[in-house]
DNA sequence: TTATTTACATTGACAGTCAAACTATATAAA
DNA sequence: TTTATATAGTTTGACTGTCAATGTAAATAA
């Protein structure tokens, strides 16, 4: 009981530092948070309807709409129609934005690469089984 | 090189998930993220000032203080007066306070005990001593 | 053909946020 | 001491992100 404890403790102040490094990154850009993860979402997944992206963001489709506006008119996403459902509009990034998605990706890379810089093989291999296994399970 | 992108992608997974779980978790109360987390730190480090409070947080003291306004109105929070510095204010949980963030506190419990129970007991040692290690390299 | 459902956009009303200006107190300099 | 500067917190104005509710067009079911 106590040690789990100790890794509730740990999972919540990881979160915290993430939660603020991201926060800082996109500050130094002129980017807010929510419009760096529509791009990071797009660029992981690719174009797909507004339905499911809204979704995916945990947002209603009327507030990506306003989001995608933005995103749009500063040139980094893209509507297309949809081939089968006339309803439907793909959102895509543009060359522009697929930049941007790769330039932050990297960021996290390097990230990953710093905080994990104490820790040797076995463990790395560890930890990424019992992310790969959270991740699942939640 | 491919496991660290591996190591990457999962902690960004695990970040997003851990992140809709604690919009989740807000949504079903009636309280707002930024009003969560100001409790949550509160309970976790104790009284403080709201420079610091602030600091904590990653907002300005103008923020805080309006946040501040209405989780007093709320009675989950009290301001004090500072004992040696005229200037400055102690904030600090009410009781009702203190309860809101034990609540909150062991749904965290729940759910870090949901996720690890796939975890084999060496699994959760080392993944206890990696989130430490990378909690002190960030 | 009509009714219902679905996808997206629009609008109005709020939180959260910052920067800048303000007040009161503390600290440093003259 | 008196004055200047720095610090803690508050207030205000502008902007973004958000939802709920409403509107519009297209798809699907009756």
């Amino acid at each position: 009981m106590k040690e789990l404890e100790k890794l509730n403790h740990s999972i919540i102040e990881f979160y915290d530092k993430l939660s603020s490094w991201e926060q800082s990154v996109v500050k130094d850009k002129h980017l807010s948070l929510a419009q760096t993860h529509t791009i990071e979402v797009l660029g992981n997944h690719g174009a797909m309807r507004m339905k499911e992206l809204a979704s995916r963001l945990g947002i209603t489709t009327g507030t990506l709409t306003v989001q995608i506006d933005k995103l749009v008119h500063a040139e980094f996403i893209q509507r297309r129609p949809h081939h089968s459902d006339r309803r439907s509009i793909l959102v895509d990034l543009t060359d522009e934005g697929q930049k941007l998605y790769h330039e932050h990706d990297d960021l996290h890379l390097r990230l990953t690469q710093d905080i994990t810089s104490n820790l040797d093989e076995n463990e790395c291999a560890v930890l990424l089984k019992c992310l790969s296994k959270m991740n699942t399970q939640f």
